[in-house]
DNA sequence: GATGAATGAGCGTTCATTCAT
DNA sequence: AATGAATGAACGCTCATTCAT
C-alpha cells in the first residue's frame, strides 16, 4: 500500500539535503538557496513543495521527535530490569544527540521564539516521549511513586540531567581535561541509582 | 540598588538593550540595527564603543560568566554543611538562569562555531566556576573522592543536572502539566543526595 | 549596426549600464546601488546576473581587451606597407581609446592590487594582442630584429607612446593651448619612424 | 627666517603618514580613519589642519608636482649635451613615478571627475614642467622648431613616452618574459632619437 | 590645539519569497 | 512539476564629517 507521505524524488531530497547541511553548517546558515544548490534544482521548485522554510524546518524536527521517541520506546521495552532498560535509554539518548547535534539544538535549544513559529502539535511528541519514560522510571521504583504527577517529575529529573549532559558537550563546554566517556558513564549511572533509591512518594 | 556593572552614558545603554533584545528575540536574530533602534542611537555610534557586533557579545559573556562565579563562590563560602551549600548552590544557580536566560543563552550558545570566534580567555572563568563547584563536591564526600579526576567527574554531572533543568525551562519545553517548583527542588535533592552517597574511588 | 555583444534583458542592461556610469564617475565610485539605480531595477537582480560587483567588472575587461585585439588584427591585416598599418593601428588604437576611454579605464585601473583580484586568464587576451603588434613591428625594420625579445620590446615601447597619449587625454591632462590632433598624429609619426629606423641587432 | 608654511609636529606627521598609507595601501584604501590611528591622534585633530580629506591630499598632489618639476629642472640644467639632459630627464623621470607609484596615481591617472575637486592652479605647477621641458626639447634640435607650438607638441609627446612606460609597469601589465630594463632604456633612447632626427618645422 | 562622541549615508552581499511561464 | 527572473528588506560594517567640550 502506497503511504500516504510517500515522497516524490525531490520532495525526499529536499529533506535529506536540508538535514544535511543543517548538521554540517547549523541552523543560522541554514538557506534556501543552500538546499536547492546542493539537491540541484531550482529553489522556486523546493516551494512547490513546501510552503516555506519553517514548514521545511518541520519536517524535519518532526522527524527528530520521532527519532527521539523511537529511542526510548525502544529502550523501554528491551529485555532486562527496569534499571538496566533505564541505563540502556540514557545511552542511546546520549548518542542520539551525539550523533546529530543540530537537530538537537532545534528541538530543545532554540529559544522560545524561535518554537512560536511552529505548530504547538510538532511538540506533543515530545511529550509523548516523556510519558513513556515516565512509566519506565515508574517500573523502577515500585510502589514508590504515589502519584503520577511525583513518577512524572523524575522522569524530568532525569531527562535534564541527560540533557544537561548532551548540550554541555554539543556546546564545547566540557572541560577539556575530563574524560568524556567516564563523563557520561557517570551521568547516567548517577539517574539509575537515585531513581533506584526514591523514596515513597505521596505515601 | 545600583547594578555593579552599570556604565554611564550609551555604552551603558547598549549592553542593557542587547542583553534585553538577547532575550526576548534570542541571539540569532540579533542585530546591530535593530540594538541601535532600541537604544535610540545610529548605528555607527555602536562602532564607537564596540569593535563589533562579536565584541559587543564578548561583554556580555564575560559578565555572565562573571555572574555565574559569584553565584557558585557564594553558595561555597555559605554558613552550613557541604551539602546545604551544595543545595543552596543549585537554587541558586537555578535562580540565576531564570532571572537573566539571556547570560544563559549567550553563555551557552550552543554551536561551537560561534564559540570559535570568541576568544579562549573568556571561557577560563567557567573553568574556575567549576574548579569551585569541584571543591565543594568534594567537601560533601569527604575521603570519597581519591582522584581530583573523579570529583571533577561528578561536578560536572551535577552541573549537568543544574543546566539541564534550566536550560530545559528556558527553552519553555516543560510539560506543562507539571509543577516547577517541585521540578526544580527535587533535581537539586537528586543532585545533593547523590553526592553524599557517593562511594569511595580509587580507594 | 548591432552591437554583437548586446544580449538581451537585464543583463545587457546592467553591463551598458555599468560602461557609462564608469566613464561618469570612474571605477572607484562605481556601486551596485548606483548601478542599480540607474538600470532602474533592484540591487538584488543585478546578483542573479552576476556573482558579484568583480565578476561584472570582469566581464567589462574582458570586452576591453577583446575589442583592443580587434583593433591591433584589424590594422595588422590591413593592405599597405607595414609602415602603413603601423600607422593605422596607431589611429585606430588612439581613437578606441578616445571613444571608449570606459574600457580603458578598466582594462588598465591602475593600481595592481586591484587587478591581483581579477583571474590572470583574463589579462591573457592582452599578451595576444602585444603579439601581434610585435609581429607588425618586426615586418616594419625586416632583418632589423634578431631576436624576438627585441622585436617584443620595441612593440611595447611603441604602445606607450599610444598608451600614453590616450591617458593623457582621458585624464584631462593635456596642455589645453595644445592641439589635440596635431599632438596625436605627431605622436603617431614619432612612433612609425623610430621604428622604421631601427638599427639591426643583435646583429 | 621662520617659513609660512612651517608645519606643527601633527601637521607633518600627517602629511609623512599620508604619503606612507597612499603608496602603501592606494588611495581608494585611504581613510581619515586609518591616517589618525597611525599617526597615533584623533581624527578630529587632523581636522585641525586640514579641511577634509580632498584638502590633505592637495597638499600631497602639490608636493608631487614640485618633484616632477625638480626633476625636469635638474635634468635640463644638469651639464652634458642637450640629448645627455634629455635622456637623463627621462632616467628620473620613471625612476619618480616607479618609486611614488601611488602619487603619480594621483597626479596623471585619476579619472577627470576626481581632478575637478581639486584647485585647476594645482595643475598649474604640471605646465610649468611641461613649458621647462619643452626648452630642453628645442635646445636638442635647435633651429628645427619654427614655432613654440611644435616643440611644445614634441615635449608632449616625449612625455606620453615616459608617462605609457611608468604607468604601463605601475599598472603590472608588462610582459613578465620582458626585461624591465631594456624596456626602459629602449623608451629613453627612443625618444631622445626621434627629437634629434627631427626636421625643421615651419621653415 | 586637541579630543570623544555621535551621525547619516553609503557599501557589497544574502535572504525568503512571489509570480508569470 | 518545475523554473528563471525579480524584488524588498535586512545584514555587518566603514566612511567623512560635525560639534560641544
Amino acid at each position: 500500500m502506497q503511504q500516504p507521505w510517500t515522497d516524490t524524488g525531490l520532495r525526499a531530497a529536499t529533506l535529506d539535503t536540508t538535514r544535511a547541511l543543517l548538521v554540517r553548517d547549523g541552523f543560522d546558515n541554514l538557506s534556501m538557496r543552500k538546499i536547492a544548490r546542493q539537491v540541484g534544482c531550482s529553489v522556486s521548485s523546493i516551494y512547490e513543495h513546501f510552503a516555506g522554510k519553517d514548514q521545511l524546518v518541520h519536517a524535519l524536527i518532526d522527524e527528530g521527535f520521532q527519532r527521539w521517541y523511537d529511542v526510548v520506546v525502544l529502550a523501554a521495552e528491551a529485555p532486562g530490569t527496569p534499571a538496566q532498560r533505564l541505563a540502556l535509554h540514557g545511552r542511546r539518548y546520549v548518542e542520539f544527540g551525539l550523533e546529530t547535534p543540530e537537530f538537537y539544538e532545534i528541538m530543545y535549544l532554540h529559544h522560545p521564539r524561535f518554537a512560536e513559529r511552529f505548530p504547538r502539535e510538532l511538540f506533543r511528541r515530545a511529550m509523548r516521549s516523556m510519558d513513556v519514560l515516565t512509566r519506565l522510571v515508574r517500573e523502577c521504583a515500585p510502589g514508590a511513586f504515589g502519584s503520577a504527577e511525583a513518577a512524572r517529575i523524575h522522569a524530568h529529573v532525569v531527562w535534564a540531567i541527560l540533557h544537561g549532559v548532551v548540550s554541555t558537550i554539543i556546546a564545547g563546554r566540557l572541560d577539556t581535561r575530563m574524560d568524556r566517556a567516564a563523563y557520561v558513564d557517570s551521568s547516567i549511572q548517577f539517574a539509575v541509582d537515585a531513581v533506584g533509591r526514591m523514596e515513597p512518594v505521596d505515601a
